[in-house]
DNA sequence: GTCTATAACAAGATAGAC
DNA sequence: GTCTATCTTGTTATAGAC
């Protein structure tokens, strides 16, 4: 029961603060795995003064995952339907493995959710997303009737570049295991799903 | 402290029962998140009685875990050098695919510990796995360079194919959600996935 | 003697009072 | 910002049942 929008200048700047340390927190030991002291040392705040900021530890959370669904869908967002098919739906793949690279907590943050089932974020997925993405299908399905690019479901054509990009990002422990020592994942998984999604569309 | 080797009928059956147990309750909620209390209630047995037979709620979890490696690493290892390439290689996707459909609390499970960092696997990724994926790359290689699939990285070809079958089980819900009702997930990804593979193995 | 349950303990956590 | 009430939870006696 505290206030919902920031005020101050001080206010917008803490809850900002305690954001990127919870996110710190929060994707790397889960939700019930991150504790308020661990999130108010990251953050350099005593752990009440947190609580005056948010009224609870999941409070804190679920302000991370909404913030964090926009971010997510901006890539597919920008698919256009006028440019080249092909192009457009390579960039977006470049477009999500950058986003994997650079912003890799929020993935396992957003990958720690999903696989316990999304309890905070099941109606986002079914509304926000679902809408999207089925928009975006019926371009990609258009560009497939057109003979424009090979004739995939769009839905498992997105799935995919989901599933490939956040791959990378959620399993990073495991591929620099597999792969072991001065190989650069990132830079060679840009090559590696470039031509796997331009042989797949090739009309 | 208790014993390692179960003796009796009951043993086994008790520590089954238990592992069974486990396994739904740390799949859905991750180690941190599970708690005996429930590993318990799902069992039908009392707190103390799980005790009994595994030393700590660590311990149930690392018996899951190293039970896993085994069946997960299964589906590459029959993987055959002699056989027809492209087929192998599709057969391998499929047998995946057919473990993230069967087995997805397994499936979950291990992703919750890598998305964590793996604190409890390290060891058998950089051994284990490592030496049996090197192993398969380098026959993946063999084929590419006989020119009896497209030039692909063996490495990358393998993450693929563990992105795009667990992705299914791990993200079952987000897939749920967007596709909607009345759809059969794995169904129509075995398909899909049999197309993308097909198209970019293609020499 | 092998197993199971009730009860209690101690550490650690969230949340809130002062 | 220190300090604390309250609750949860992993673990351990303790004692009883098959």
């Amino acid at each position: 029961m505290r206030q919902q929008k920031p005020r101050t200048r001080i206010q917008r700047q803490n809850r900002e603060t305690i954001l990127e340390a919870a996110l710190e927190v929060f994707s790397q030991h889960g939700f019930r795995g991150a504790t308020l002291d661990m999130i108010a040392a990251q953050a350099g705040l005593s752990k009440p003064n947190l609580l005056y900021y948010f009224a609870s530890k999941e409070a804190i959370h679920v302000s991370l995952l909404s913030q964090l669904m926009d971010t997510w869908l901006d890539p597919l967002r920008a698919l256009d339907a006028q440019g080249d098919p092909v192009a457009e739906l390579r960039a977006y793949m470049r477009r999500k493995l950058e986003l994997s690279r650079d912003f890799s907590r929020e993935s396992r943050l957003f990958a720690n959710e999903i696989v316990q089932g999304a309890p905070h974020m099941q109606a986002a997925l079914a509304t926000d997303l679902k809408t999207l993405v089925d928009e975006k299908s019926t371009v990609i399905r258009g560009w497939a009737a057109a003979g424009r690019i090979a004739d995939v479901d769009p839905h498992h054509l997105i799935f995919s570049i989901w599933a490939l990009t956040q791959h990378y990002a959620d399993f990073d422990v495991q591929i620099r295991a597999v792969l072991g020592e001065g190989r650069d994942p990132m830079a060679e998984a840009e090559r590696f799903l470039d031509t796997l999604f331009t042989r797949l569309l090739a009309p």
